[in-house]
DNA sequence: GTCTATATTGTGATAGAC
DNA sequence: GTCTATCACAATATAGAC
């Protein structure tokens, strides 16, 4: 819907086509290093069927994002948000978050760049989640915060907030793909050694954050 | 030395003014985002005189990019490949990294894009840490990795990689900066909020971190 | 819906006076 | 060393035929 014409229906093939293109070019280029003839290019279209769809290059930059954005962070929200123990919810944000992004390295490092360079499409962001932050504030980060404080009651755990909680899990989940080209020179990595790298990482790394959260 | 014209010696004031400005706007804009103009702009100089010092547009964004990079690696790699204790080197490189780059909140999420959209940029960065990656591996990882082995046997410390602990180090110390815009919509935070938030991780994240370690 | 051709502006880079 | 003026081309966007 966002930026295709109204009067007539179409099948979409091309639209999808178009925005997987449009997907690759801009999560290697970014927003601003993309080019729309490339995008067409890679599309086996030409430049104007792309205005067509889309109207301009930010509003098919946005709805890239969107599309990529929507894919990763909802599943992770659901399980923060979940019933689930604080042990499980720490093991299956870590295998989630592994599994998915391993298929596609390089979107943790467009998703940061993007929001840098382009705060203001946190609007985007927003959109492609489906919440409402305020509302997100009071469920999932009330409802850990609740648990977190129980646990440390109980005497299983230390005292830590919801929120230095869920940035710990997600650096280091998100930090190793994002910095992916620095780690292959600082520590000597290849494709195949990051592979090894992260299947080492998807079964300690749990581990490491529970003992880091023990009394 | 880099770009300058090998004729004849100057100040460097304007030099500098010139890289100064360009600091800023690469920073914000990204190398690709950025417009030369601006740059001179914001240097109160013409845009002839940038080229005049640096030949390329390119030329100038591998010069900021050095410059930033050199700013915030050595100081890190120093530390971990000194003769201190791992409780040590944890401490030291939170806090040396936290207290650094509050002051530039925004070097991270620069560096990481950078490296994302212009992997050839690595040189650079090679250049920038003055080092040789062959020569830091067996130099500093070597002697990290025989550090955390001699932990592990003695009982002290769960076994992980060299390889690892660094991820995990600087995952926790980089990624809340890198990824703030990101925390400021699914935490809701503000400037002042991150502040807080930034005083609470320096305290805690060193024992964080030592717990994830204890066996 | 899809194409070719083109309008129009943006942008890196250089020439040449001072 | 620094400026003004300008070149040359890249890139987004649109008009209009089919």
């Amino acid at each position: 819907m966002a930026g295709r014409p109204g009067k007539a229906a179409h099948d979409g093939q091309t639209e999808e086509k178009i925005l997987a293109a449009a997907r690759k070019v801009f999560v290697k280029e970014g927003t601003a290093g993309a080019r729309m003839q490339e995008i067409a290019a890679e599309a086996g279209v030409n430049q104007a069927l792309l205005h067509y769809y889309f109207r301009s290059k930010d509003q098919l930059a946005q709805a890239v994002f969107r599309d990529v954005a929507g894919r990763l962070f909802p599943a992770i929200m659901m399980v923060l948000g979940s019933d689930a123990t604080i042990e499980e919810k720490v093991e299956q944000v870590v295998h989630l978050y592994i599994d998915n992004v391993r298929k596609n390295p390089f979107l943790p490092g467009y998703i940061l760049a993007e929001l840098h360079h382009h705060p203001g499409r946190i609007e985007s962001f927003r959109e492609a989640l489906g919440f409402n932050p305020a509302k997100f504030k009071t469920l999932i980060a009330a409802k850990l915060s609740k648990q977190l404080r129980a646990e440390a009651a109980a005497g299983r755990m230390r005292a830590i907030s919801a929120e230095q909680f869920i940035v710990n899990l997600l650096s280091l989940s998100v930090f190793p793909f994002a910095a992916r080209p620095m780690l292959y020179l600082a520590l000597g990595m290849s494709d195949r050694k990051f592979e090894a790298f992260l299947n080492v990482r998807r079964r300690e790394l749990p581990a490491f954050i529970l003992a880091g959260l023990r009394p």
